[in-house]
DNA sequence: CCGGAATATAAGCAGCAACTTATAAAAGGA
DNA sequence: TCCTTTTATAAGTTGCTGCTTATATTCCGG
């Protein structure tokens, strides 16, 4: 339980989430969509499944060989608890509005079958963006 | 990097965050909330406090020589979006009860244990359980 | 049984991120 | 003006984290 945070810190930990959105996927394949995006090594992968496993974020099954790894959203829902204490005090019940957003989104991926979107989406979280106005930057 | 996981990954930073749960409030304020639970120096809280307003997790308002630092509901919600395409749609509806339902079912999987897939997981689980703090008990 | 495929673990290394102390900057009060 | 308070920045050190290569483990087909 400790560690979800810190899990989902890495850039390459969301990647791979991303990678398993759309469902259970070896680790093999997880590998692949990593590696589309960035060279990195099959052990440095299954590395970084195990901190997601430990984490809570992730769920695997044996088959054969095979390791197939599915998001836990359980885990997922933790980090969202936490994240929702902050949210407006006044409006915890801008609930439903959120819940609407996520229909939305779950939509758009059913009705897809391509990777790519998804992961441009993310990304542009991933990059904080946001309304401007906050050009404060630093390196 | 400005990212928000990345700001979120740190528990220093959360610890900040939950202190600033409660309204807006002075870096000096902050500075003594964390250290009531780890002895921390007085830059090491303003290096966090710049990564979180770098990250957008936060807003600092100038009030003679005090900083105010409040929450940032915007950078907030850009992470909890993110989260939320990997939730069932409809759990956020049981909001208030996300955070217990998370726990039992914890224990139970913790609990059977099945050797090699989920020995690893079972004692990430043991390590989480030390905190005991109200609010880092989820991260 | 044996070779190969899929995945995990071991061991070691490099870079960065978070800490420290020291100092600067800005505002308010004497 | 000078001192104090409050916060930020500079500079340097170090432990941790994520990477690599090499090897172990497990399973399946021939």
């Amino acid at each position: 339980m400790d560690g979800v945070f810190e899990a989902l810190g890495d850039p390459v930990r969301r990647q791979i989430l991303e990678a398993l959105a759309d469902g259970e996927q070896p680790a093999g394949r997880v590998l692949d969509a990593v590696r589309s995006r960035a060279p990195i090594s099959q052990p440095a992968v299954s590395q970084h499944l195990r901190v997601l496993r430990e984490a809570g974020l992730v769920r695997v099954r044996a088959e054969g060989t095979r390791r197939l790894y599915a998001v836990d959203p359980e885990g997922l829902a933790a980090a969202r608890t936490w994240l929702g204490r902050f949210v407006d005090p006044l409006a915890p019940f801008a609930q439903p509005l959120d819940a609407l957003e996520t229909e939305l989104a779950r939509g758009r991926r059913a009705r897809r079958a391509e990777p790519g979107t998804n992961a441009a989406e993310a990304g542009a979280v991933d990059r904080g963006m946001r309304s401007g106005e906050r050009g404060d930057r630093l390196a």
